[in-house]
DNA sequence: CTATAGATGCCCT
DNA sequence: GGGCATCTATAGC
């Protein structure tokens, strides 16, 4: 045999992303997205919701941009920010409901040389991968990603996890970055983690 | 370190 | 036209 060691990596239950999106969102945490050769861990998180969320895309319901936020848990969910960025959310809940997870930040776990190509402007690898634009750049993550399944182990982008849980007392804190509902405390952060995003939380 | 402007596309009023 | 779930370069302390 002699084979190569592998992590364990498995892919993730579809009922760990069913239930309230502020709740869901803490679970993702720790969890891996990869796409092609390259892995991050995720290590920020903020929940977005639907109608009662006056911060979320769906607030005012379904629009050609933000269709797959009504889509079933473990879509890939990736939208155009600023005119420029792509950022990538997981969808999660019931079919037919919008709710979603932005990953705000991810660690670099695997192809970081890539990485570094695809993020020249980041001087330092702890700029890499620590906000929602830079790691859909780092990743390679964008339009084409909207809609894949997550779930599926033969997609574009997958979820996986390999064993470690996500942390028992996540950082919580308001999100960022929105100028409505900004009271409340849907941003989840593995706490010390060097590659969370620097963004402050609106209305501190 | 903080503040600010500018790049740009899509959805809303 | 205005407002963004952003990032970067530049200016100033």
């Amino acid at each position: 045999m002699n084979r190569a060691v592998q992590p364990w990596r498995r892919t993730p239950s579809r009922d760990l992303l069913v239930g309230s999106v502020h709740e869901v969102a803490p679970r993702v945490l720790n969890l891996l997205l990869q796409v092609r050769g390259r892995v991050g861990r995720i290590v920020e998180v903020e929940a977005y919701g639907g109608a009662d969320d006056p911060a979320s895309h769906a607030a005012r319901g379904p629009t050609t941009r933000n269709s797959t936020m009504f889509a079933s848990a473990g879509l890939l969910y990736v939208y155009r920010s600023y005119g420029l960025h792509w950022c990538a959310n997981v969808v999660t809940g019931v079919e037919g409901e919008a709710s979603a997870v932005l990953v705000r930040a991810v660690e670099p776990v695997d192809g970081v040389e890539q990485m570094r190509r695809d993020r020249p402007r980041a001087r330092r690898d702890a700029d890499l991968t620590n906000g929602p634009g830079k790691l859909c750049a780092a990743l390679g993550i964008h339009a084409g990603h909207d809609g894949v399944d997550l779930l599926d182990p033969s997609a574009a982008a997958v979820l996986l996890d390999d064993g470690i849980p996500p942390p028992r007392r996540p950082e919580v804190t308001g999100r960022v970055g929105i100028s409505k509902a900004v009271g409340r405390p849907w941003r989840f952060c593995v706490p010390g983690n060097p590659w969370v995003s620097s963004g402050r939380p609106s209305g501190d």
